[in-house]
Parts: C-alpha cells; structure tokens; sequence
DNA sequence: TATTATAATAAACTGTGTGTTGATTAATTA
DNA sequence: TAATTAATCAACACACAGTTTATTATAATA
C-alpha cells in the first residue's frame, strides 16, 4: 500500500528529514530532540506526531531509503558468479559516493549505530549466499567468515567516507575484494602460507 | 593521584555499577534513566550526582576498567614476533571469557558503541605496530587494513559471545589469525589466486 | 569510645523535553 | 467555491534531570 501524500504532507516530512541529518552532523541521535529538530525545520511540534512516533521513528524512515537502495544493488547481481562480486561492490561504492552527503552522516561515529548495523546485515546476508553457492567446503561455520568480511568491509567504507574519499570507489573496491579473498597475504612479496 | 575510597564510597559505586549493567541486559544505553538506576541499587539519586556526571560518565567508568585490562593484556607481548600474534589473541579470549558476564552485555547490542569503537581502535594501533614493524612493504595506507583486521576480529568475538561461546578461545584465535592472514583462501581447497 | 569528618538521605524546587488534546487557521483538491 | 484535510497554536499533565539545603548515619582516628 502506497501512501499518497499531499504537498503539504511532502513539505513537512521533507523538512523535518533534512534538518535531522543537519543535527546528526553535530551530535549523536541519542542527544536530538523532538524539539530542537520542530524548531530548525519551522514545523510545530504537534505536526511531527502525526507523521512520526519518535525521533528513532524519523530516523529509521530516513535509513530505511538508504537501506532500500543498497539491497536493490546487492540483488541486481549474480553472486554465484565470482567475477560480479567486484563489480557489485564497485556498484555500492558508486551509490554511496553520489548519496555523499547523507551516507557521509549515517556512517559517521554520529551515525545511528542500528543503521549500520542493518546495512552490514544486509551484506552479511548477501555474502553468505556466495559463500555457499562458491564454496562448500567450508569448515567453520559461514556464519564467522561472513561477519568478519562484512564488518571489515563496512569500517574501510567508512573510513574512507570520513577521510574525504580520496581513492576511486574502483580502488577501495578492490581493496576490499583483495582482503577477503587473501587477507593481509594479498600485500605481501612472500608466497601466502599454507599453516599458520 | 590515587582516589582513596571510604568504605561507602565503594559500596555506593558498586551498587550503581551493578544495577547498570542488570538494566543494560534489557535496554541500550540511551533508554537507561538515572532514576532507574539508582531505585534499583536503592541508592539516593543525590548520591549519584556526588559520583558521576551523567549516565554516560558512570558507562564510561565501567567501560573503562575493562579498557585498561584489554590494553595490559595486549602491551605484554612482543608484535614484532609473529609467533607471539596468535597467543596473545588467544589470552585476550580468554580474558573475555573469564569476565564474560559484564563483556557479554556490553559487547551486545545494548552496548556503547563508543566502548566497542576503544576496544576497537585499541586492537587497531597494537595492529598497525605489527605490520608496520614486520611488512613495510605494504602498498596501501596500512589504515585500512588495520581497520578492516580488527572490526571484522571484533565482530567475530561479538558472535562468539552472543551464540555462547561454543568454541574455545583458541579455535576463535586461530580462525581470527588465519582470516587475518589469509583471507577466505584459508578455508579453501584451491590455491590462493595471486591476483582477483 | 568519644570526637570529628564526611558520606548518604530526604525533600523541595526549577527547568526541559515529551506526548496528547481540542479549537483555530491555512492550504489543497475536486 | 465548497469540502476536506493538514498545520498551527496554546494549554496541559507528566517524567526525568540536575541542584540545593538541612538532617541523619557511618567511617576514620586520636
């Protein structure tokens, strides 16, 4: 069911959006108010109630875009295909970096720690179908090897969103790939080790 | 300079330290009220304000302690000698297992995530020290390396902690060490590829 | 153990944000 | 233009924060 929303309704969700990322670039959500974010959008208090339950509620919407966005790229691709995983993140990069402004704001140490968390499940998931399809003899439970890839992943994208995303999304992509694939032995001169 | 406690003095930050962490099983940080905190301990909440700032300064405290036992656990090994990587991972396991009630929630969701960003950034540096010491032929700002290391490590003892450490601290050491290492390569029948 | 010092308590008070309600005003759309 | 619906305004009860002052209880120590 979609919400048909009058201009005004439009208006005032989009206002009230806008000035939340304004206030998360200063504190973190735990520390905005209803009130403060009513006052730096010229909307009254009582009209945020009728569109949001809380401040988590507004927050979750505005995440939830972003979410929406990112799952839509993950499932364009093919991953039992291995090349397309390089690709794919490439993709993900891309997005992130032409959403700059709100992405930069989310994954910040600001960032609801809950949103980040959701776009790292997001990958998780997707990276455990791979994982399985490519690769069935896996010993460890997949459960650990996705964790620590889409965690490792995430903090590089974020990163490289907080120093200013000096390389390409096409490098960090890389990057990223190499280290999942081969850890740290991807940088070294030395042939990878067979034990540890 | 050294705080010298009166008897109730330690009592009353006892109790308040340990109703924290008994509300923190049930709610995140940000839901804690101070007023809860202290009905629960039965301590007058005048008595908290002469103790801590605020809610996040009595977290802060907790959080600490075990900040400064991460970081004797880690200072007592030499990074520079790749042996010692493995059993020094293992030790700090099986710290976290030893004190595993106050780890197991403040590492859960309803944890700081401030706290989980220390810890983080605290297996961060130690890691920098190492590979900056053993590879100095690492192509990349070792920045993100360090980083993708040691917040897809984390997240590993993350699960571990929340699934109940099923395994033992030195499968969860040794699984750590080789992602670090080797990537997904290490769990895999073919040789590791030398380019992606 | 009696004295002194200090910590904890109790009660009151101000302040700030929350969440709700009902009447009024303004904008939208058909 | 009329009917509909959204936004505003003002007022309210409520909960928790943070501070203050006087009082009571406990600890350290001479």
């Amino acid at each position: 069911m979609i919400e048909k929303l009058d201009r005004r309704q439009k208006y005032t969700r989009k206002v009230l959006k806008e000035s939340f990322i304004k206030r998360m670039q200063e504190k973190p959500l735990s520390a905005i108010t209803i009130k403060e974010v009513c006052e730096s959008a010229d909307i009254n208090r009582s009209t945020f109630y009728s569109h949001y339950k809380d401040i988590y509620d507004l927050a979750f919407q505005i995440e939830d875009n972003i979410i929406e966005d990112i799952s839509a790229t993950l499932s364009a691709y093919n991953y039992s295909k291995n090349e397309e995983a390089l690709q794919m993140t490439e993709k993900l990069l891309e997005y992130i970096a032409e959403n700059r402004d709100s992405c930069q704001t989310l994954f910040s140490e600001h960032g609801d720690p809950r949103f980040q968390k959701k776009v790292m499940m997001l990958a998780h998931t997707h990276l455990l179908k791979t994982l399985e399809v490519e690769n069935t003899n896996v010993p460890y439970n997949s459960e650990y090897l996705s964790l620590y890839i889409a965690n490792g992943s995430i903090h590089v994208v974020q990163h490289w969103l907080k120093s200013g995303m000096k390389e390409s999304p096409k490098e960090i992509a890389e990057l990223i790939t190499k280290l999942a694939k081969r850890g740290l032995s991807s940088f070294s001169d030395t042939p990878p080790m067979f034990s540890i």
